[in-house]
RNA sequence: GGCGAGAUAGCUCAGUUGGCUAGAGCAUACGGUUCAUACCCGUAGUGUCGAGGGUUCGAAUCCCCCUCUCGCUACCA
């Protein structure tokens, strides 16, 4: 019988930069679901790669005096390194740079704008060149991208758009037919309240601001929209031809059964990325799991903080296994994972170290002190073997059925669970109180068969999340690797196999204390952080003249009371003393200061703002703060006192 | 403001369609054991199951209301 085909993708990691341990992780989940699909006999086909396009990758490579192809060829390097250095088995690693994909993203455009779903027009707004997003001036955070906080600037384009609501009654009605199309279900609900129900708006699917893309072939000074290149990668790196010339492949593959991705980008999996399978008459894939976060402990991680993981460097601390069991391991379903080194050490000992290896040095121990390393079945059972045999046969079962819901952390405990019955078993059979009985020595022969017999299983079922840690333990026993299928029978590890001499320690303990200085010699805390403070470089805006200028007056204001505007998140309404009057001036502020921090400042304010309603409150006039790179902000307040209404020249 | 999720042991969480004295892991304490990487095994816990009300013979579970947290989204001059 032919096998079954699976095939699995992550979502292919920007080129912007080294993917942090948050990153990482989803090539690993990736894996150790591509792996286990093996194990189950599947025909397996994980993809993954790099997305290379965009704007921020023209602007990075200038700021680094190399092309863009150079700065991505580097750094697609570097990722597909800790791809690698993470055993990671992709099939495939896709890069858009690729030619044959560029050749079919042309082609695809094409083929929609023929068909009408892609149409010419103007786009005149607001762009956040980050995140490579326009938007309307009043979608806008203080002039600044409400996704990313950092500056926008003005822009218009002559611009091709996807007429996404041609498909929307389509898409709703397949999210609501296939249940398990969105993963976790809660991620669907945001997606059909927030952008099909209200309904959709078109999308954009080509700049003419920058050239780092893939050129319409029609129309040369566009080049095709960042994601509408990124999420055909799932077609086109597996032979898809818009033309009808697909590959073999691709016929066999697609569509999809996984799209493994980051829950930030579920918007363009479960909502764009279908509605143009369907412009291109394409079954749309299966599932699509939008996984959690895993954050560090002290906060997000963020590079100017120092406090960003990396996996070379946890592999260094680690080893490669223990930092994919870390990863699989705390990540849980729906809610983000949290990783810090003192988890990671304590992980370390308990489980890998404690648990697993321990019992393996034991086991092999044992069988060498007592009949210098040969494993031989005497067959002398008692009772407590039962026990023991059926739990060890219960785990393959537990553990496909938590795979197969994609709860790989909890599979993994299932897996671990099996090797703490096993150290039960040996209390419960005393093999060093065998051996001091002559008559006893057929029964302690067959209780350590059975503990490597069952380290077998074990390991087989380990193969998933660490396959090397299966091979090391395997080889110490001398035993063969498994398929699924034969963890239905115990007693297969041959009789009369000779186990290693000397047990190799799978994982050494850690001590937390020398861990964390180590981490302190690599990463000093970052206390002066005004010595080497980035500064922030912004989008140029265009030049004004000084009468432009003049037309601003700024005054200073003394807040004399201030509350929380009760229908919004993030509003304070101040009252302003400015001069002899007092203005009511709306603010979104309150993530960063109080009602009652405010009262008392002085503040600069633009005192002839056209006033405006916010949330349905009167503002008349703006107060001014600093803000950098991660939002924080800063009121400014004059540096030396200055009475209420001073004028700001 | 809209939509959604959640609040259970010190910590992280499980509790399927309402049903026997509410569970697991980690941490803690005590006991056992010595083959092993000072390891393993066992025992013991503590819970107003967020607050209040209701339905029911019976509610962590269903309904109402309140408080708080989180996610997405809108607004954020």
């Amino acid at each position: 019988m032919e096998k079954q085909k699976y095939y699995i993708t992550t979502a292919i990691a920007y080129t912007s930069g080294k993917p942090h341990i948050g990153n990482t992780y989803e090539a690993v989940l990736a894996d150790a679901i591509a792996r286990y699909k093996r194990l189950e006999g599947y025909d397996v086909f994980f993809q993954t790669g790099t997305d290379e396009h965009g704007q921020k990758i023209e602007l990075k490579a200038e700021e680094a005096g190399i092309t863009p192809k150079e700065f991505v060829d580097n750094v697609s390097g570097e990722i597909k390194n800790i791809w690698d250095l993470m055993n990671t088995s992709y099939d495939k690693f896709i890069r858009t740079t690729d030619e044959d994909h560029e050749k079919q993203v042309q082609k695809i455009f094409k083929k929609m704008y023929a068909k009408g779903d892609i149409y010419k027009g103007h786009y005149e707004g607001m762009y956040c060149t980050p995140c490579e997003s326009f938007f309307t001036e009043s979608q806008l955070v203080d002039g600044k991208c409400p996704d990313c906080g950092r500056p926008c600037v003005p822009a218009k384009e002559e611009a091709y758009f996807f007429k996404m609501s041609k498909y929307a009654d389509r898409l709703i009605e397949h999210i609501k037919t296939h249940p398990e199309f969105i993963q976790p279900e809660s991620r669907k609900n945001e997606m059909m309240n927030n952008f099909l129900l209200p309904g959709l708006q078109d999308l954009c699917v080509s700049r003419t601001s920058f050239k780092w893309g893939i050129p319409v072939d029609f129309d040369p000074k566009h080049v095709v929209y960042v994601w509408l290149d990124a999420l055909t990668n799932y077609i086109t790196g597996i032979g898809y031809d818009c033309d009808g010339d697909s590959t073999e492949q691709f016929n066999k593959l697609w569509p999809a059964d996984l799209h493994l991705i980051g829950k930030d980008i579920i918007r363009f999996h479960t909502i764009y990325w279908p509605i143009f399978l369907m412009s291109l008459d394409l079954p749309l894939p299966k599932q699509v799991f939008g996984h959690p976060w895993l954050l560090q402990g002290d906060g997000k991680m963020s590079k100017s903080k120092g406090n960003v993981l990396y996996a070379d460097e946890l592999v260094d601390f680690f080893g490669v296994d223990a930092v994919r069991y870390f990863v699989l391991h705390e990540m849980p379903f729906e809610n983000d994972g949290v990783i810090t080194w003192e988890l990671m050490v304590e992980r370390l000992n308990s489980e890998l170290a404690n648990t697993l290896g321990n019992l393996v040095n034991r086991t092999i121990s044992m069988s060498n002190k007592y009949f210098g390393g040969v494993v031989e079945n005497k067959g002398v059972t008692e009772p407590v073997d039962e026990d023991m045999k059926s739990f060890v046969l219960g785990i393959p079962a537990k553990v496909s059925a938590k795979m197969d819901k994609l709860r790989v952390a909890d599979a993994m405990t299932e897996v671990f669970s099996l090797f703490k019955r096993l150290n039960k078993y040996i209390d419960e059979t005393m093999p060093w109180a065998l051996a001091k009985e002559e008559e006893k020595q057929d029964r302690l022969a067959t209780v350590l068969y059975n503990l490597v017999e069952g380290i077998t299983i074990g390991a087989a079922l380990l193969e998933a999340f660490m396959p090397n840690t299966t091979d090391r333990i395997l080889a110490q026993l001398n035993a063969e690797k498994r398929d699924l299928e034969s963890l239905k029978t115990f007693g297969l590890y041959p009789s009369g196999n000779k186990v290693v001499e000397k047990p190799e320690i799978l994982f050494a303990r850690l001590d937390l204390k020398e861990v964390m200085a180590k981490v302190e010699e690599l990463h000093p805390p970052v206390q002066e952080e005004k010595e080497e403070e980035p500064g922030i470089d912004l989008e140029p805006k265009a030049e004004i003249t000084f009468e432009d200028f003049e037309k601003l007056q700024f005054q200073v204001g003394e807040i004399i009371a201030c509350e929380a505007v009760k229908k919004s998140k993030k509003l304070l309404c101040s009252q302003v003393k400015i001069g002899s009057q007092v203005r009511q001036i709306v603010s979104g502020i309150k993530a960063h200061y109080t009602p009652e921090e405010m009262v008392g400042k002085k503040v600069m304010v633009v005192t002839n703002l056209k006033p405006a309603k916010l949330a349905g409150v009167l503002s008349e006039g703006m107060i001014l703060c600093a803000e950098d790179a991660e939002g924080n902000l800063a009121l400014m307040t004059p540096e030396k006192n200055m009475p209420a209404g001073a004028e700001i020249c």
